[in-house]
DNA sequence: TGGGATGATTTCTT
DNA sequence: AAGAAATCATCCCA
């Protein structure tokens, strides 16, 4: 290697300016100087050009050599130059400039909503948050799951961020290799800088590609981690004993007519823990479950029936009137234990 | 570990 | 849309 590159541009202004000796084994027409001479001699040139790959590596650079320092290489030089760089402007005219890719956009987007490609903190919590809010969870239980949650997300991202360092990396490794080739092929044949530009966008764009893949791949393992996280979440949970009794405490109160308003739902929701469409769905079990097997949820009844003339009593005792939503609503204050179907449950 | 209890979901009805 | 009824999925205790 003991001449620069010359790319194609450069090599042009050079042009048939004189050029060292030739090699042993090329004939010197020179002195001949007529056409029929330099034919044969562009003749010869292309031939060994041609012929160059069939040979052994020491052979061919033997041969690349010679080529280099022959005097008639330039001028040749230029002409393919010429033509080729008619050749890659129509060819290039006909393609690039693709649009922005949509779906790569789309991951792109989802990644950094699921904070995985944004900055450390907040998006993975805020999407377990959001996560959780979705599932309407009764909560207290679940931050052991949402630090669960949020180190595996750290280890998806922490994953994601290896890869794609490492594609890049080798991105840039592969690229440079190409342009240093690209530099040196550019001594024997005409390589414009644009030519190694489109080179890079090409090593790019497939690396990119590969780079989606990985982006895809993380999309995917995050939605896994979302949905199990969510489905953990779904798990259901007996309330607890206070909350049952609550809930039972109202309904026996009110068996005549079990059917708590919004406002009533909402209080008990508030005294429960729970939310207004999680006492919606006890009283709906609830009503449904002591329907169909009365006889079942008989001592129950008694027992809250008991209780709460209990404390009918001390309320009145107190003379004033608890503003509770399980105060008892029924006729005589002493709910019967056994189902009245005058109401709502048919 | 089986089976009843129970909270949630789905489908149907009013 | 609210509730009834059926069903699913999980809990939890003997």
């Amino acid at each position: 290697m003991d001449e620069q590159p010359r790319l194609m541009h450069a090599h042009a202004a050079v042009g048939m300016s004189g050029h060292p000796g030739l090699a042993p084994h090329i004939p010197d027409n020179t002195g001949a100087a007529d056409g029929d001479g330099r034919k044969q001699d562009i003749g010869d040139i292309l031939q060994q050009i041609m012929t160059i790959t069939d040979q052994s590596l020491d052979e061919a650079q033997a041969r690349k050599h010679a080529l280099n320092c022959h005097r008639m290489k330039p001028a040749l030089f230029n002409v393919l130059c010429e033509i080729k760089e008619k050749t890659v402007l129509s060819i290039r005219g006909a393609q690039e400039e693709e649009p922005p890719d949509a779906q790569l956009m789309r991951l792109d987007n989802m990644l950094l909503a699921e904070g995985v490609s944004g900055p450390e903190k907040g998006g993975g919590s805020a999407a377990a948050a959001a996560a959780a809010a979705a599932s309407g969870g009764v909560g207290a239980d679940n931050s052991a799951e949402h630090s669960d949650y949020r180190a595996k997300l750290s280890q998806i991202r922490q994953i994601y961020h290896t890869e794609l360092e490492k594609y890049e990396q080798a991105c840039n490794e592969f690229t440079t290799h190409v342009m240093n080739l690209l530099r040196e092929q550019s001594r024997t044949r005409p390589i414009s800088p644009k030519e190694i530009e489109r080179m890079v966008g090409i090593i790019h764009r497939k690396f990119s590609s590969i780079q989606m893949q990985l982006k895809q791949s993380t999309c995917e393992a995050v939605m896994i981690l979302r949905s199990r996280f969510l489905d953990a979440r779904r798990k259901r949970r007996n309330f607890n004993k206070q909350a049952t009794e609550i809930l039972n405490e109202y309904f026996y109160s009110h068996l005549s007519n079990p059917y708590p308003s919004e406002e009533a739902k909402e209080e008990l929701a508030k005294k429960c823990s729970i939310t207004v469409s999680q006492v919606s769905n006890w009283f709906g079990n609830k009503r449904i479950r002591y329907k169909k097997n009365i006889g079942k949820f008989q001592e129950e009844a008694n027992m809250y029936a008991a209780r709460t003339a209990v404390n009918a009593a001390s309320v009145s005792a107190h003379g004033s009137q608890a503003n509770s939503p399980s105060t008892p609503n029924s006729a005589g204050g002493y709910p019967s234990p056994c189902y009245q179907p005058d109401r709502r449950i048919q």
